[in-house]
Parts: structure tokens; C-alpha cells; sequence
DNA sequence: TGAATTTACTTTCCAAGTCAACTATTAATT
DNA sequence: AATTAATAGTTGACTTGGAAAGTAAATTCA
């Protein structure tokens, strides 16, 4: 895979594009093995270290905006992974919530990422990935 | 904007898409007000460094998937930014080529997608930046 | 040479995303 | 307290994206 170097290559937005594109896919296609998408298996994962997450918490911590993930939550709730609870102090505010189910493939699948991550990293020394982590975080600031 | 800092973090694929979210919405904002999209542009972009590009060379340079590229190359074209030409070597390809129009809005967006990157890589001191490319680059690699 | 294969691009059909409008609930104002 | 405003989440109409199939041209090979 010869990628010919052009110009665009000279903007962060398309570096960064590009970048993300290539890890999400290699991983889309490993979770897609195992009947998971990256952004379910995201969703899983956030509910997990956060109990009691809000749907628009949530949308935020995973990166959706509102609509996109209450139609991904309502697919989730039918696959068993997810239930949603009304927020008892804001009857506005919904609750979601692991099943057993949910936590279970969450744990799995959790491995499989965390393995891609590994053998990606391995190929940088600590102090660049010092720098990437660092900077990406930032990055993530640019926006309000 | 206090995010809240989670486990999320310690994944890479997370962190390429968070900063890559935040850059892109930015830059799609800006762009909006000129009635520009990003992937728009870069097509126009990635046109005026090449001459001649096909069809499947543009979609690999500009990140897309074919069915995706056509669909939006059929857009350009109502749009009068680009036009459509059957290689003479290859009757199978599709040569696109820039109209006047197309290159004029190119180079008037360019202009602020530059300015944006200096504003965000103002932030960070020049190792930083090198290790960012040399790392965003290698991280593009990762798939096919 | 002509049948089979590969390559380039497009189309189709369906899944998913988005904007704006909508409902319900809570908070703020006067 | 009653009205208005703000917030949380969802819905609906529309647009876009993607996998797989379709078309057509070029290439391989028997």
C-alpha cells in the first residue's frame, strides 16, 4: 500500500483523518467478528466506569450527537445489552443501564480492543506515545 | 467544557476519534459559512495537486469509499465545481478534472483551513508537532 | 482468438445519520 | 401561583453512507 504523498498531508484535519480512519476500520473489522460495533462496544464501556450515566452525558462521552445514540440505544435495548431507567430527582432525564449481558460482551470484547491497542502502540517509543496522548487530548479541547 | 476524565481515555482509537471530532466540527463550521463541506474541499484540494486523477486514486487520497466518492462527485458537478472525463488510455476510468469555479472556491477555502491549522498548532511547541505528523502518519498505516 | 477473469466505476437497496420540530418536565420570572 | 423560559430526550422527514450487485472495458490465458 504505496499512499503517494501529496499535499494533503500538510493538514492536521486530513492527518488526523486519516489516522482515525485507518485504526477505527482495523478495529471496526476485528469487533465485527464478533457481531460488535466500535461505537456499541464505546457505549458499553462508558456505562461501565460511570454508573447512572444520562443519555446526553453519554452522547457527549461517546462522541454521538443526541439522535443518533437514542436510535442506537433503542437497537441496543432490543439486543438485550442495554434498559433504560427514568432519573427518579429529573423525570426528564433517562438512566442507562447494563444488562449481564452487556457487561458480559463488553469484558470480552474490551480484551480484543485493548490488544489492537498494544500492538499499535508497540511500534512507537513511550515518549512519542507521551506526546500523541498528550497532544490528541488537547486536541479534543479545540471544540466546545 | 469540563470533560470528565474516563478509562475512556486510555484508548487510542477514543482519542484519535475525540480530537479528531473536535478538529473536524471546527473546521466544518467555518466551512459552512462559505456553503463549503470538508469533504468537498478536500476533493477540490486533492485535484489541484494531482492533475488527472481517477476516480479510485481520489477516493484512497481523499478517504472515502467509492460508492461514497460518486455520490458526491455527483453533487460537485450540479454544482459546477467539477466535470467528469473518460480516461482516452482506459475507457473503464474517470479522469475528474477542476472547472474555473471549482478552483477559485479551493483556493478561497484553502486560506481558511491554513489559518485554522496555525491557530491550533499554535498551541504546542514545534517536537510536538513533528512527533504528531511522524506519529499520524505511521498510525495511517496501520490498515490497508 | 475467444472465453474467463480482473479492474473501474456506478447503481440499488437498505441502514444509519442529521436538522428541526415536538413532548414532557423542571426552573425562572413577575 | 401562573406564565414564560430552559432543559432532556425523542421523533419524523430528509439526506447520506455502505455492502453487494450490476455494467462495461481491459487483461489474461488456454
Amino acid at each position: 500500500m504505496d499512499q503517494v504523498s501529496t499535499p494533503m498531508e500538510s493538514y492536521i484535519s486530513y492527518m488526523l483523518a486519516a489516522a482515525h480512519r485507518a485504526v477505527h476500520q482495523t478495529l471496526a473489522a476485528r469487533l465485527k467478528d464478533q457481531g460488535m460495533q466500535v461505537e456499541t462496544w464505546r457505549i458499553l464501556e462508558a456505562l461501565d466506569s460511570e454508573r447512572q450515566l444520562t443519555m446526553g452525558e453519554l452522547a457527549r462521552t461517546v462522541l454521538m450527537n443526541p439522535p443518533t445514540l437514542t436510535k442506537m440505544v433503542d437497537r441496543m435495548v432490543s439486543q438485550g445489552l442495554v434498559h433504560r431507567q427514568i432519573a427518579a430527582s429529573d423525570q426528564r432525564k433517562v438512566n442507562l443501564l447494563l444488562t449481564d449481558l452487556g457487561r458480559k460482551r463488553m469484558t470480552e470484547i474490551r480484551e480484543l480492543v485493548r490488544l489492537q491497542d498494544r500492538e499499535i502502540l508497540a511500534q512507537f517509543d513511550p515518549q512519542q506515545v507521551e506526546v500523541l496522548n498528550r497532544v490528541l487530548r488537547d486536541l479534543s479541547d479545540t471544540a466546545g
